[in-house]
DNA sequence: GGCTCATACCTAGAACATCTAGGTAGATGG
DNA sequence: CCATCTACCTAGATGTTCTAGGTATGAGCC
């Protein structure tokens, strides 16, 4: 049900992102490519559908808001469930890169 | 075409294992939940497929060995283009990893 | 012999997420 | 007028994991 990074689930970060401030969709992407120098660059055609399984999933709430001077957004926040399950993905995530990176060696 | 960890692909631990030695597929799914203290175990069902696709991509060469006592085995090992492949994959994973803990936070 | 167990391989199908490749629409600047 | 940026969305293909089996060898035990 959480989103797990380590199978490959992108989701997870979005729920650490969402977890310091509200964010709409296409600022996830952009601050996903800034913030990770452009390591993670996840397509629209990724993003959008991750967040409508995580709102469909009660990990986060999405709320419309009217912007002058451009289009709509949808802003997106941590519910009490996301944020338990953002909790439980980031220890499953650390444990694993831990494992791999002894199994990869130098 | 190099299996990539950071997109769940787990070819990459494969690579990583038969680095050190020829392993046939028993050993390696056994050697991974051993040195993973079991957060990756992954079923055969997983470890079979994975073998014949790094084989069918040239980046590991198997061999059937006959064993006095059981059945006999399927011997892996990595090729050139399976040595690349796995230092490619393992930076590629390094710099994910990094990005991913950054971004998920305490 | 017959039974169970561990070893060791394999496959088909379902489930699920990413990615490609588009589309829609409003505001801005040349 | 037109290109660009913002901001959302979707359908379909691709690819991998996982489930749930199956096959076969050999050892140990009654």
């Amino acid at each position: 049900m959480a989103p797990r990074l380590d199978r490959g689930d992108f989701g997870l970060l979005l729920l650490g992102l969402l977890a310091e401030r509200e964010m709409y969709g296409y600022e996830l992407a952009a601050e996903l490519r800034q913030r990770s120098d452009a390591i993670i660059d996840l397509p629209e055609g990724t993003v959008y559908p991750a967040l409508r399984r995580l709102e469909r999933d009660g990990l986060v709430a999405g709320r419309w808001a009217e912007v002058s001077g451009g289009p709509r957004r949808r802003y997106y926040s941590l519910t009490i469930t996301g944020q338990k399950a953002l909790v439980k993905g980031r220890d499953a995530w650390r444990r694993f890169a831990s494992a791999a990176d002894g199994l990869l060696g130098s």
